[in-house]
DNA sequence: ACCTGAACACCGTTCAAGT
DNA sequence: ACCTGAACACCGTTCAAGT
């Protein structure tokens, strides 16, 4: 894949694939899928639309290539980043702060995260969230926690995480900041501790019965 | 709105704009927003795209129609049947076995929550939201559970919820089912009713640091 | 009152032709 | 190697005309 071949026409450089694919990504991320348009995309970039079709055979590919750059910056840049810290419960806790505090994704992550009627979409999706779950459950056992519980807290801890962007984006009034969030992440971990612990089959006793 | 005025042309009944809008509604949950699509709903009817034309003044029309009626379907009547019960806590219990167990809405959640590039969707959707976290927190209220506390929970309770379906949709595969779903839950509920229970401001006593 | 049919704009896709 | 420009299909929208 060649990055940029040097100026071509007019002064203007000659655009790359990756040119097509970051503009795509923003483009998701700030007015969602169907922002994915090549005719716009190609205005804004000062170019025909007919000029797209020599670097991508249809739209569909432009949006598996701003998916798989997605991908790549939103979850394995990220987990590279946590495995440089040693201490297990620093990276939990530095993962957190990442999701819940940085908004991971930039809003590209709600609105794919539900746009599973596109079949590239849906497996993009897919693929990161198998491999984001595979890493929490990794997280909770390094953590000490047996194998079926780890992967037991992960999901809660990722459904808690996908339903709190989703949520921000729904209703931004309605999401914790500042102390108040402090306080929920808190209470996420202190959960997160609780479920982890809890042995796997029998009825486990529990402070107050709601 | 009147319902359904009788036959007129080749025994065909004519097209209630409810008729429309349960089309439109169905067709959300099944394929998207996208899918929401004057054209090919009216050849589904058997009518042509013009006469859509007469009961709604955009596809942005029929979209808040569906949307209205959604509400109405996955939100007042859920909530309405719940008060028909007279303890909150079976209540809760019950209102937990609707959302993760029956799925809810039948797939249109995970498509509308994060839809919010569209200006109705994402009107309806806060709409929906803040309803939904008001009736939570009220509930955990009913459970004697102090306010700040209860809204606390409530916003735990519900971005678990909200996490759960999307993640149903997105890797059905990594979801809970049978006794793991019981444990689920079970947890779910626990933690919730810690996370009620803990005092407002200062730290408070864990059972393990993780 | 409710619908058809033709028209136009917008965007995805193709392709012959340019540099 | 990379792009233009014209063409066509599909869907949203309008509107005059039908019953």
């Amino acid at each position: 894949m060649p990055e940029r071949k040097g100026p071509s026409r007019k002064g203007q450089p000659t655009l790359s694939r990756q040119a097509w694919a970051d503009a795509a990504l923003d483009a998701l991320a700030e007015r969602g899928v169907a922002a994915v348009a090549v005719e716009p995309l190609a205005a804004a970039l000062g170019v025909t639309k007919g000029s797209f079709y020599w670097h991508f055979r249809t739209r569909e590919d432009l949006l598996a290539a701003a998916l798989e750059r997605w991908h790549e910056r939103e979850t394995e840049e990220v987990i590279a980043a946590l495995q440089r810290l040693d201490d297990p419960a620093v990276r939990l806790r530095r993962l957190f702060d990442i999701a819940f505090r940085d908004a991971v994704g930039g809003g590209a992550e709600a609105a794919l995260l539900a746009a599973t009627d596109s079949p590239v979409v849906a497996a993009a999706v897919r693929q990161v969230t198998t491999r984001r779950l595979a890493y929490l459950a990794e997280l909770f056992t390094d953590l000490g926690v047996a194998p079926g519980a780890a992967e037991h807290a992960g999901l809660l801890a990722y459904t808690s995480y996908v339903g709190f962007f989703t949520l921000q984006r729904a209703e931004p009034a309605a999401v914790p900041r500042g102390p108040a969030l402090d306080r929920y992440l808190d209470d996420l971990l202190a959960m997160l501790s609780a479920a982890a612990g809890a042995r796997p089959s029998p009825a486990h006793p529990r402070q107050r019965g709601v």
